[in-house]
DNA sequence: CTGCGCAATGTAATATCATTACATCCGTTT
DNA sequence: AAACGGATGTAATGATATTACATTGCGCAG
């Protein structure tokens, strides 16, 4: 059984809220900081709460941003792997799954023995709203 | 056309050789102070030559990582997107190239709008070698 | 030649992101 | 109550990256 949305403690409940309702991913300190009015006070009590969230799949890391966002579809626990298209001028981050370039990147895994654990794919550029703009 | 090694300025061919010579990705800091030697002193001249070799395509970044590697493949300027397999027990970086996710992904920004700048795609794991050590 | 513009460089300081170390609290088990 | 483990609190530090400003070197117009 994976963990469900009542067992979050405090912090985490806290942090999870935070991601939930921001309009883009927020860096640690962001966050941080819009929780010291709950009474946060240092970056370990953020990162704490990112680490079991990300295990929960509740949240994911932008490792091009060095920031977080909740997950678009936090009921369907079951992504092989997940896509992100961040704009640049908005910061919106687009999440989505790919099956076939899941199976692409599992094919080259399979044939060169080499065993993945986690998988980015992050696409930088600009969205449909902004580029009209 | 596209700047070739030539043209390359002493901090740029110092910062590409020290990524070549080395077995695995590399910190902006740990290329630092491999080239206090050689007269390096502060971290952004090590960034500011990066920022060309990654311009240049001689360099790639790895997200995950905040590291940088030499390209595997300098003298073929036109790959169209690049994928990393890390392994996180030896550090090794395989570095290639698969049309049929470049065009998943190229299809899934045509059909949102979405105009991609760079895309990173990483997967982090274990080696055949590391597997059977 | 001189001075102007421009790219590269040098240096210091600071901003941003993340972890280590250690103490404390609290609920559960014994 | 004592022992334990998970979560938390707090401080300090480490690691990554950028801003600001001064200086140098070089091509070139005047």
């Amino acid at each position: 059984m994976s963990a469900t949305h009542q067992e979050l403690t405090r912090n985490q409940t806290l942090v999870l809220d935070t991601l939930a309702k921001a309009d883009g991913p927020l860096s640690a300190y962001t966050i941080l900081d819009r929780l010291r009015a709950d009474g946060f006070r240092a970056p370990l009590q953020v990162y704490r709460a990112l680490e079991k969230l990300l295990g929960f799949g509740l949240v994911h890391r932008l490792e091009s941003l060095n920031a977080f966002v909740a997950c678009a579809h936090p009921h369907c626990h079951a992504h092989g792997l997940i896509a992100f298209a961040i704009c640049e001028d908005c910061g919106q981050v687009d999440e989505f799954s790919d099956e076939v370039v899941r199976e692409r990147l599992g094919a080259w895994s399979s044939q060169n023995g080499f065993k993945a654990e986690k998988t980015t794919v992050e696409i930088r550029g600009h969205c449909a709203s902004c580029l009209a703009a």
